[in-house]
DNA sequence: ACTTCGACCTGTTGGC
DNA sequence: TGCCAACAGGTCGAAG
């Protein structure tokens, strides 16, 4: 469900309500996501500050003295700041509750999320170690895309996907910046040159950034922590509009699995 | 070092 | 209306 701007939607909707909060109890409802949440969150939180909340790509970490929670939504999973008593639903597997009578509370239906700690600068942890930039920093930018794709033979839609690449890039925006960019998804990364990822590198970074500006986007069950909607789905100019007219030439936007996820683009103003 | 593919889950949708 | 296959916003880790 989340990409990029679902996360910083997320982040931007709890802060408020836990930053700097004390940690009163941790209730794990069912440990069994895709790694088993360890002992140790409901052991070291409790009692701990919540000094800082931080995205990197689509993980989030809550940071205290003791150590780091690292959260990941998968495809499925969401945030709510709910008021303590609230009964849980059906795939409410943790709750995170706060001494000022706030819980945060992680559902996710598919499980394919997680919830792991660390007690290392998390930095370091073996998942966040080995990602990509930033999109939306200027380490990120039409130059490295160039170089880093150098040699490589799968599709600019795998490469621009990649976490190792650069971090955040979901489905979505993928085929949402290709777009933008007139590049076709199926275009091989090594063989584009220079000047068009820069075009790319702008686009990736614009759409994702207006995207944040519109709460991210609510296809079927994307909402914020407070419930609302993101907004950004009226904004989507091929995902999830096969058989629609294209907004720049009106020939029918095409579907197409690529890496087995549904893509889409136009052919007549992609190539 | 890079690429592809299977795996992990539940819920919803669309075709017959 | 009902059933069942196909699909869904992610990404890790194994195998080639």
């Amino acid at each position: 469900m989340p990409e990029l701007p679902e996360v910083e939607t997320t982040l931007r909707g709890i802060e408020p309500h836990i930053d700097g909060q004390i940690i009163s109890d941790v209730i794990i409802r069912n440990k069994n996501l895709r790694w088993p949440i360890p002992a140790a969150i409901k052991k070291q939180l409790p009692g701990q500050k919540l000094l800082q909340l931080q995205r990197r790509g689509k993980y989030l970490f809550l940071i205290t003295a003791k150590g780091t929670a690292i959260l990941h939504l998968g495809m499925s999973g969401s945030l709510r700041i709910n008021d303590a008593g609230t009964v849980a639903e059906k795939h409410d597997h943790v709750d995170i509750v706060f001494a000022n009578g706030k819980i945060l509370r992680f559902r996710d239906p598919r499980r394919f999320g997680c919830l792991l700690w660390t007690e290392k600068p998390v930095e370091q942890h073996k998942l966040i170690s080995g990602m990509g930039p930033e999109p939306l920093t200027d380490a990120f930018n039409g130059d490295y895309l160039y170089a880093k794709s150098s040699g490589r033979k799968n599709n600019v839609k795998g490469f621009i996907m990649d976490g190792k690449v650069v971090t955040g890039v979901g489905n979505i925006y993928a085929s949402e910046a290709l777009f933008a960019a007139g590049i076709l998804p199926g275009r091989q990364s090594g063989r584009i040159s220079k000047q068009r990822y820069q075009l790319l590198a702008g686009c990736i970074k614009d759409v994702l950034a207006r995207a944040i500006a519109q709460g991210g986007t609510t296809l079927k069950d994307f909402t914020r922590e407070d419930g609302q909607p993101g907004y950004f789905k009226q904004s989507l100019k091929v995902y999830d509009r096969a058989g629609e007219s294209c907004v720049n030439c009106r020939q029918a936007i095409k579907q197409k699995q690529l890496n087995q996820r549904s893509t889409y683009y136009c052919s007549h103003c992609q190539h």
